[in-house]
DNA sequence: ATCATCTTGATTGTCGACAATCGAAAAGAT
DNA sequence: ATCTTTTCGATTGTCGACAATCAAGATGAT
């Protein structure tokens, strides 16, 4: 075997997958409204796609958070609100904190090289100053910090809630907002898992996760607040 | 609205999720052995449904971690080796510990009420002797202690995880050995949520789930290598 | 006898059609 | 005018049939 053999995987992902990971595109990016509905002969025909494989990557999507059944009506995006915030900024910092402990175990060279091209990359992004792209590159760094903690299974369930989190940073200003200091916060969350100490780690990332959980449940209130206030104002002259 | 409106819904639910529901019984009580196959066929004339229906049900189960597909071949009831094992504790143990915090942040008599109900049906079971009646009181004083956390997803997660648990336990050895202590193992757990000490709720709750997180694991290793040496027995004279 | 190749049966992947259900607009009663 | 009932269009729920793919046994060469 050679080096190649890493090159090309040619991919043959079934139809339902491919769809889905078609749509996650879409959600997560804001290219669909957050609430807005989908029906399954619409998107067969945008797919090219029977409806029963559509409504497969519609079922995959539903266990991810991103979009929700409604029976015999429809399928709608998912639309979060500022309580779903929290109970994801509680999970959220909950796996991360694991992630970052497990992380901190079994720090090796490899991890250590992973984490710090991740690093790299965000440091990079932030001076590029184009949002979208620091945004991936804020996801991808705690992404890999998960796949280093070494369990799968983590893995998976810390992708679901990641996604449902990147519904609303998708064209928000949140990150936007911190952008200076979003490279110097993230290095402290990974300087103590790269030194290896399990216990730093663990509280660096519950840090680290609180923080930029609360900031996005207090932008939340705030919009909320706002179009509670534009709808009063309508509502007064009535 | 009388009291009479909690009396009878009529449960209209679809007929995958039904299937879904079924093949999650039979596979965490153990009837259905881990590891073997499943075909939609098979299942399809079984349930006397059709099999894009069965194949809605088993990609469900998939989510949850309980069934695996292998493309083009078939579907597997999941078989967990020792490592699946140190994973889910290790998630469980996160998850447990998060709900026990919040839990004592928000516990009120309702609250107190449901984990003193829950647990007095632990203390009933393990006199009882009967241990699937144990397991199931042991899982539901966790799941409600779960659900007072008020978090809706972290439920999610929790239960996609319990399951997955469910099946080491199934037929298991491990319970009965620890009968005795479960009792007033799980006084400790709930003790510090019902008088609301939120720190104290964490340590207890990582404390009881890594232990029998470790007894598990144990008990598969040893089990693993009465195995592979009972393997070698019969190999060795080849 | 051993290995490579081919064939074949079994199983999933995908599709289009029909049935069940819902929500809103239209029709009717008071 | 308001409320109830009915109708109807739209959408999902379910099904059976055909195509693609795989794994194992049969076949043949060496």
């Amino acid at each position: 075997m050679t080096g190649l053999s890493a090159l090309k995987a040619p991919k043959k992902v079934s139809l339902d997958r491919a769809a889905a990971e078609s749509l996650r595109g879409a959600i997560v990016s804001g290219a669909l409204e957050q609430g807005s509905r989908l029906t399954e002969v619409k998107l067969a025909e945008q797919f090219g796609l029977s409806r029963g494989t559509v409504r497969a990557a519609l079922q995959r999507l539903v266990t991810e958070g991103l979009v929700v059944q409604r029976p015999y009506s429809g399928w709608d995006v998912a639309a979060l609100s500022a309580e779903d915030a929290e109970e994801l900024s509680a999970l959220r910092s909950s796996l991360e904190a694991l992630a970052a402990r497990l992380g901190a175990e079994r720090i090796d060279a490899a991890g250590g090289r992973a984490i710090e091209a991740a690093f790299e990359a965000l440091r990079v992004a932030a001076e590029n100053g184009r949002v979208d792209e620091l945004v991936d590159a804020d996801m991808g760094l705690h992404r890999t910090l998960v796949a280093l903690s070494g369990n799968r299974r983590l893995g998976e369930h810390y992708d679901m809630i990641a996604n449902q989190v990147r519904l609303y940073i998708a064209s928000s200003t949140v990150v936007v907002k911190n952008a200076p200091t979003v490279v110097e916060r993230h290095f402290d969350l990974i300087d103590p898992v790269l030194r290896g100490d399990v216990a730093g780690a663990e509280i660096a990332a519950k840090a680290h996760s609180m923080r930029s959980g609360a900031e996005i449940v207090a932008y939340l209130r705030e919009k909320g607040r706002e179009k509670t206030e534009s709808l009063l104002e309508i509502r007064t002259p009535l």
